[in-house]
DNA sequence: CCATTTTGTTAAATAACTTAACAAAGTCAG
DNA sequence: CTGACTTTGTTAAGTTATTTAACAAAATGG
């Protein structure tokens, strides 16, 4: 219903309201008179609107700039640091609260083991744990956790009023309602996503991609995910499954196989490649993450048949890429998990044999890069995703003003 | 830097006015009060922005509706037929033309035989002659063409200042602008897109489904290609080339082939199965999408080896479309080009496989269904994304008042 | 040092919406 | 059949956010 809504003068205030603060976060720096010749808006208009956020503190006038012939501009500045935002991780080997700020600069973080899949309830009171914490941390610094955000190694599944992990890969986890039992003891906004899609929000965000409109980030670790950035937005699907590319096939497979058998998952997870390649994964490589590191370890010291399994994993990881580019079309791919402690000689086989896949002279251009925030790649992500809601609707940072944390309260059972 | 763009006073009534005006196209007959209940908007308001439509001709008064225990509501009723539209198709072996109204309803069908990958410039030439016919025809009903829409068997290629047909795959187009030569001929706004694309948004706009925001249409032909709606719109990627699935590779491929080779094209493209099966294409089946009836045929006059081929096509097509599923995630599956043709038996053992490459609940029990509109479906497409821009921005219906039409100079080398 | 430029503010004008009031045209109970 | 009530569409006045015009403050520069 509310997509026929029609407009009326005061949605033009919060239009150019969101629109300002956009730039003026986008600029960090920059005056009144020039964000009038950017947005074609007059200067009495930036004026009152620029009145409101000096008000909310977002922003602040840190004197002038140089001249261009005339007098001197003020300068605003956005307050990077005038509140704080929550990026949690349900990670496969542990849970971690990124603490940041308006930039998604790293404050704090807090990381903790915990079997997430195996023990549902366990994981859920270590989070509430992190959260309270993190919100104690954050008293200290005389801030507010103004959002928070939540990623999970999972597509997003929708059942009833709540958001949780999706119980056909994570049977344990079913009929818990993830994102209404945390809205219940944390009232500031929460946004949840998958970890891939998270990932990808993070590279676009925070590495002077923000221009980009379409991206693909593959997080290779147990199995194959892929983030979609469309349009500048994650992307994910209508059921919140796109880019579950682990669950597709490459193989000459037969029709009576199960789809939990020799799909991607299983051909290119980093667990079955050790397992193949007989390597013992021991306490040195507790997180899946770095798992990669053996995997090079295994091809530098390898005999001719280690280095073809390798080779193996390589090639059809290449073939996967190569498949992905040409289904989205992205302007950039960025691999994680544990690709980038592939180490450059594998990761220089993976960069040589994708364009031989390829027959679009644009696709055969399109960088390939490494992702760059390891175990924190999904916090990251998921405070970013906060950051962008709050950034397209800046109503939510005048909502989230006051926060009661009940977290004591929680038990389950 | 449109993007950045404040918002004024008049910007409100652009957006109400295009709101009012996709209103009263879905609704086709409407009250002013029903419209304010609708948006929210006031009745002076409503009935400000609908004496403008009115003046226009785009809507027009029919009378009075039932009362609802008061005053009886006038009716206001969208006028389908105010003006035309021209969807024209580049198939590959026919040029067509359809005029239609702005309900997506045939008015005129025109086809010509073409080669259109060997012989561009002829190409060309019977698309202008055809246009010149469409627009003769327009004018005997008293109707004006007030947009172009072109679809075409190929990713579009944005060289220079021009769309064409991508070189890569048609290189005999190559250096030929397509949407600058129309436009210096035709002064009517011009839109070119891919034919698997403008396949979808047929399927998307005319068969009750406006509601999906995500569907995906496969056209099997020739090859395999794929249209995207996301978010109801089509999705082309960042350089036109989004859903070449034909791109794209299933087998055990080897490290050193060519890209051109071993794809789902050369795997599930039409001629090369019939080619397999030796089955003879003659005078019967000059057009690709009619050769569905030639497999059919084979599949139940055939031997037990016959069979095999076909059943070997489903299941290849069943794990690409399965595959195509779990990667973009739609609401809706739509199978175009030969499918339809290829009878209920074939089509049961396709919707019998592919859930069974499926772990996904919600992706096992999405339909899938056969496009509907045979040899038109491209040029429909192509008259529905003129009308789709249209109803987004109304002011494209204003400026496309006179169109001047020099078809005569038109004369390539 | 004075004319010119640039910035930011104040005051009046403009454009689109809203609300309030009203007339027209209907329903419905008694 | 009549009078109270409802619904629709319009007119007039009020609101909100914008714009333009005018101006003061502050800097440049010949």
């Amino acid at each position: 219903m509310k997509v026929f809504q029609g407009l009326d003068a005061s949605d033009i205030r919060l239009s150019n309201n969101n629109l300002l603060l956009r730039l003026l976060w986008q600029h960090q720096v920059i005056s009144r008179a020039d964000l009038a010749r950017l947005t074609g808006m007059s200067r009495p208009s930036i004026s009152a609107i620029v009145a409101e956020h000096l008000d909310l503190g977002l922003i602040s006038e840190i004197g002038h700039g140089e001249s261009s012939g005339g007098r001197r501009p003020v300068l605003l500045r956005f307050e990077d640091d005038a509140h704080l935002i929550a990026g949690l991780d349900f990670g496969a080997s542990h849970i971690s609260l990124m603490l940041s700020n308006l930039r998604g600069q790293e404050v704090e973080w807090l990381s903790v083991p915990a079997q997430t899949r195996e023990f549902p309830e366990q994981s859920i009171q270590i989070a509430m744990d992190l959260l309270k914490e993190g919100i104690t941390l954050a008293r200290r610094r005389s801030r507010k956790v103004i959002g928070l955000g939540i990623g999970v190694p999972s597509p997003i599944y929708s059942g009833g009023d709540s958001l949780s992990m999706h119980p056909a890969i994570h049977p344990k986890w079913a009929g818990l309602g993830l994102s209404r039992i945390l809205k219940e003891h944390v009232s500031i906004p929460i946004f949840m996503e998958n970890d891939a899609n998270l990932g990808a929000l993070a590279e676009l965000w925070w590495t002077e991609r923000q221009s980009r409109k379409h991206l693909l980030y593959l997080k290779v670790a147990s199995g194959l995910g892929a983030g979609i950035i469309i349009d500048g937005k994650i992307f994910a699907g209508a059921h919140g499954l796109a880019g579950e590319l682990g669950h597709t096939f490459l193989g000459d497979r037969k029709i009576d196989q199960s789809p939990t058998q020799d799909n991607l998952n299983s051909m290119i997870g980093i667990n079955n490649v050790l397992a193949e390649l007989k390597v013992k994964v021991g306490q040195r490589h507790p997180k899946i993450l770095h798992r990669g590191a053996l995997l090079k370890e295994a091809f530098e010291t390898g005999d001719a048949n280690t280095q073809d399994i390798v080779r193996k994993f390589i090639h059809r990881l290449a073939l996967a890429i190569a498949n992905a580019m040409v289904s989205f079309d992205p302007e950039l791919v960025i691999v994680g998990g544990v690709v980038p402690d592939l180490g450059e000689e594998i990761l220089n086989m993976l960069r040589a044999e994708i364009p031989r896949h390829l027959v679009w002279p644009e696709l055969r251009s399109v960088p390939l890069e490494c992702s760059r925030f390891g175990e924190k790649q999904t916090a990251l992500g998921a405070a970013t995703l906060v950051l962008e809601k709050m950034l397209e609707d800046f109503e939510l940072f005048c909502e989230a003003r006051e926060q009661r944390v009940r977290l004591k309260e929680f038990s389950l059972g």
